[in-house]
DNA sequence: GTCTATACCACGATAGAC
DNA sequence: GTCTATCGTGGTATAGAC
């Protein structure tokens, strides 16, 4: 998803007026945090910008391709170092059973650092990656996926070892439980206040937030697999 | 939300091709839940309820307002369904303490009863709603947060007796985690695809998802409250 | 190759005729 | 209550300047 556009030959990029294609990239990442995909338009994000409003479609050809870069930019890297992550853990536990808790934490540091890096899109990136999740547009979901794949298969592989209890198929579920449960919570700094009685006194404290998500999901992951014994049933209420 | 249109006279309304407000209603809940929001057109949407395009100015106003009306219909039965299933539970407990897997049921029950029920929207309609969870549109969160705030409230009063070892501010988080992995369930049909190797075998079966979400869930919630004896760590990996 | 001006069609919304 | 006409803004496409 990098480019398709011819390498510069030899000219040095300025840094305080970066390369067209840059700057673009920059208010495109800043305008669709703070107000979504759909509610950015392409005029204002080119004033923002200072470029015209076709270099947009010059650079990136539609507006569509232009949020997968965004994206791209942050996620990618924060994948690999996922992956490097969870490798040391392996390496660590040398053949011994892989602790559950350091595979996971292996998955959410990495969003928690770059939660904590301004330099890097900050809290707000990770909230427009909690919505993707959940957007509707095919794109989107596509270009998700094909971005997740290796780094979700081989989470699958470490959890399946930590947690011999669970079969594939529900090891399949809970992870799918877990990233909603993670992208909603990023996502949803607003939504919180849903809950009502937020205390002001607890702001959003990245850190804090995760040391409440883990043990949550560690719970969830070791819990015994699927009790038919205690069966939902419809009873209507009285 | 119900309208502001002057009620009918005497005039009996058809019921094969109702009330103009009703097939614009019906229309843009299939349309609103097979594209979204955003990519849902007035024009298609009013073509496809055989209703001139300005009728949906004259009967809702905004199509943000229509969104809502479609939201409401659905929504507010089904957490008055909550409301009263809680209230069974609790009287059935009689003061004893309450069991956290009843109230998680008497909260999950609702949904799944719209996803079987074709006539009231099902699958469909709760991936709307999903989706609308993690929505940035201020109109929305601030929509849904009036929808679900006295449900809220109450279930939280529930979970508070249920899980006394946890503290208010604890719980709120809790039932967060808990409504994330929920409505990203529920909306995320086919993000299930992330995590490939869904085998074809299983086909999306509501009841035996939620037969897989409520062990996880319940044990969640039943975790030791935030332990800072093992602190994450901003280990490099390697 | 890179950028700009400009034109195009679809969208949500609204005013005013009937 | 319903319709048509029209407005401002959206994403996109292209011809041509540098």
């Amino acid at each position: 998803m990098a480019a398709s556009r011819p390498a510069r030959k030899g000219v040095a990029i300025d840094a305080t007026s970066a390369d067209t294609k840059t700057r673009i990239l920059d208010a495109a990442e800043s305008l669709f945090m703070e107000h979504g995909f759909e509610a950015t338009s392409l005029r204002s994000l080119t004033t923002a910008a200072g470029v015209n409003l076709a270099a947009v479609n010059y650079h990136f050809g539609t507006k569509e391709v232009l949020f997968q870069a965004v994206l791209t930019r942050r996620l990618d890297p924060m994948n690999q170092e996922r992956i490097k992550l969870l490798k040391g853990v392996e390496r660590e536990a040398q053949g011994r059973a892989l602790s559950c808790e350091k595979v996971l934490f292996a998955m959410l540091i990495p969003a928690l650092k770059i939660a904590r890096d301004e330099k890097r899109g900050g809290k707000n990136f990770l909230r427009l990656l909690g919505r993707a999740y959940a957007d509707p547009a095919p794109f989107i979901r596509h270009f998700l996926s094909g971005q997740y794949a290796e780094m979700i298969g081989l989470y699958k592989e470490a959890f399946l070892k930590a947690l011999p209890h669970l079969s594939r198929q529900e090891l399949t579920w809970r992870l799918h439980f877990v990233m909603g449960a993670l992208s909603y919570t990023l996502a949803g700094t607003d939504a919180v206040k849903l809950f009502a009685q937020m205390t002001a006194v607890e702001k959003y404290d990245d850190e804090l937030l995760l040391q409440r998500l883990a043990p949550f999901l560690v719970a969830g992951l070791k819990a015994p697999a699927l009790a038919d014994s205690r069966k939902l049933e419809l009873v209507s209420g009285d």
